[in-house]
DNA sequence: GTCTATAATCAGATAGAC
DNA sequence: GTCTATCTGATTATAGAC
């Protein structure tokens, strides 16, 4: 028995109000600014309650994680199931909303366990549903060199967009331009020029 | 006149004192654990001392910043004088400290002008001096396609070695062995083979 | 030029009321 | 199962003492 104290339900609604809350927060002001008393402001309910639902702030910042990431491989799974699933990441990897998500939640889990093994965990998850999403494309083409395995594609596609996403939002983009025309040379060897999305 | 207020000398002993305790802090904590408290704790000084040689909090973050940018943009002048500044900056790139650094400092500025502004100057300044050492390299190089510019260069070598070590220090590499290899190829065949460094 | 006493506010967390 | 009264301590910042 770790402790007497009670916890609120897990479907309460109360707790969704509280999760949505400190999700915009995190999002328009950090998460060093997300406080129970900023989150309950804005859910319009007490701040005790935020310790009701959750033991501590940082089980708040998991839930949210958590919730957000699941959004994000459903989301990532749609996406990849486009006719051009190179193209349709590259565009998804761009999101500043995404990008944002992550670029707080990875300065948190660098100095929280508990975060950083789920955020591991899950980077994990994305990373193996676009490899294997990228295996059947690269199957159609030999003339791929060895080296441009699925996960390769994959590590940089992403690595390059959440760059470019980030530097973005702090108002710098020198660079971007030339290097987004080499990457649409690539897309367009692998899955020919862009298609309307007729979706 | 914005306040009455006074504060202390640029080259106090004491202000020094206080950056690098705020410089620890961040590092080993993260800026959201950094207070005038814990800060004036490390430096052994009182707390309202912080507030004597920084208006405000952010202000020392600020200066922490700028104290770091300058050191880094000395050291990467260095590592490009290299006679394999490719590589160089790509080891450069890679190390665990500087990117933690970018990474704090990154998730401040998504939520504060004034670090934002100050950030996006330095990431020019850091872009550029990679670039103009790169087109040297290039020059020697006909064989280089016409998309790979300096800029295009400094671009890709700096997002991949950065999500490298931020997904690393996550204890998340999955696809980095594969990536790294196809990196290296690329370098050698720049640049030549990874050399005993002689200094 | 250097430092401190003090103000005013906000923080996370829990025991206990309904 | 849901919520609140309350404790204890930390936070930024300033006015004023040395």
């Amino acid at each position: 028995m770790a402790s007497g104290r009670r916890i609120g339900a897990p479907d309460a609604k109360n707790r969704a109000v509280l999760l949505d809350a400190a999700e915009e927060l995190i999002l328009e002001e950090g998460y060093a600014a997300v406080s129970s008393r900023r989150v309950a402001d804005r859910a319009g309910l007490k701040p005790q309650l935020v310790h009701y639902y959750f033991r501590t702030m940082d089980d708040l910042f998991l839930e949210v994680f958590r919730r957000r990431a699941e959004q994000g491989l459903a989301a990532q799974a749609q996406v990849l199931a486009s006719p051009q699933p190179l193209r349709a990441l590259w565009e998804f990897s761009t999101d500043r909303t995404g990008n944002a998500f992550t670029l707080e939640f990875a300065a948190l889990a660098n100095h929280r366990k508990a975060m950083r093994a789920e955020m591991s965990l899950y980077s994990e998850r994305f990373r193996m549903q676009q490899a294997e999403a990228f295996a059947t494309i690269l199957a159609r083409h030999a003339t791929a060199p060895d080296e441009l395995t699925p996960l390769v594609m994959s590590v940089i596609i992403t690595s390059l967009s959440r760059i470019f996403s980030l530097e973005e939002t702090l108002g710098f983009n020198t660079g971007h331009a030339e290097t987004i025309a080499l990457v649409e040379k690539f897309l367009s060897q692998y899955e020919g020029g862009p298609q309307p999305d007729k979706s």
